[in-house]
DNA sequence: GTGACCACCTGGCCGC
DNA sequence: TGCGGCCAGGTGGTCA
């Protein structure tokens, strides 16, 4: 599932690619994938439009055009393969960006959750997908003091709070799992009981598990690669994550698995100190 | 304003 | 072998 790291992955996969292309036509083929503008003017404004630059905010991956920025979320399943213009389509290839150069460069999402957006440089703080965004784990604002503050009316489990991207953002349900074993929490706690070196825990240990995630090119599980025969090396150093009935790699005791908000979430009774 | 729940969507897996 | 049901999960919408 792409996290940051996976979506980090990508964009600098999709920057050794296709930077400096310029785009000949776009193709939709499910249109559900365009949430703005229309589709109609999603193809018409990307038409002529050379990639300049590729970068990142959260989870989203921003492609900096001529006039505009087109963000890509990838949601569950979202990933690009490049083909060439004209190539068959394959099955849940669902938009093509067909450069003059004849690449093709393709969206792929088996379960068609990802959207895409597409606005002007002079918008982009105020539109919805970005203007809610928290900040980046490594975001020198990011301070206990600040975690504080947002924490201190919630009443919903620090897992939850994890998770939510108008606090910290790029933190999917992996790395929410791997934050809070390496800081000794118990997902079920309530934010406003965290004793202080419990939220620099979960600082430094959103910063070590993401920095250490982008090194080993993210974590495939199911059907995640950045692209094709691309895949990320970090699920062999998951301590908890889908790691149900196994060892602790701590301290030995059986990995739990439960639910929380819906959420598959697992975690060690000994080293979280989970009192359930 | 907050939290719980559901829909979106498909493939994989499991039990019958 | 085939079928039905459940599960996976990021995000936005709805409702209490």
């Amino acid at each position: 599932m792409p996290e940051l790291p996976e979506v980090e992955t990508v964009k600098e996969t999709l920057k050794r690619n296709i930077l400096g292309k310029t785009i000949k036509n776009v193709e939709v083929f499910y249109e559900p994938i365009v949430e703005y503008p229309s589709v109609e003017e999603f193809k018409k404004k990307l038409e002529g439009q050379t990639i300049n630059d590729l970068s990142r905010r959260g989870k989203w991956i921003e492609f900096i055009l001529d006039d505009y920025i087109l963000l890509s979320h990838l949601r569950m399943e979202g990933k690009y393969y490049y083909r060439k213009v004209g190539d068959k389509k394959e099955k849940h290839q669902h938009v093509f960006f067909n450069f003059t150069d004849g690449i093709s460069l393709r969206y792929v999402d088996v379960r068609k959750f990802g959207k895409m957006w597409l606005t002007t440089k002079e918008e982009l703080d105020s539109i919805k997908p970005i203007k809610e965004l928290g900040l980046e784990p490594w975001d020198e604002k990011l301070t206990v003091s600040y975690l504080k503050e947002k924490y201190k009316d919630k009443k919903i489990p620090i897992k939850t709070c994890i998770l939510d991207q108008g606090i910290i953002t790029g933190i999917g349900n992996i790395y929410a799992d791997e934050i809070l074993f390496l800081s000794n929490i118990d997902p079920f706690k309530i934010p406003k009981d965290l004793k202080k070196g419990e939220l620099q825990g979960i600082i430094d240990n959103t910063r070590k598990v993401l920095e250490n995630a982008i090194k080993k090119g993210g974590t495939t599980i199911r059907s995640y690669t950045s692209e094709e025969g691309v895949t990320g090396l970090f699920q062999n150093d998951l301590f908890v994550h889908q790691r149900e009935g196994e060892k602790c790699l701590t301290c030995g005791s059986i990995i739990v698995k439960t639910k929380i908000n819906g959420r598959g979430t697992y975690y060690c009774p000994k080293c979280q100190k989970v009192k359930k």
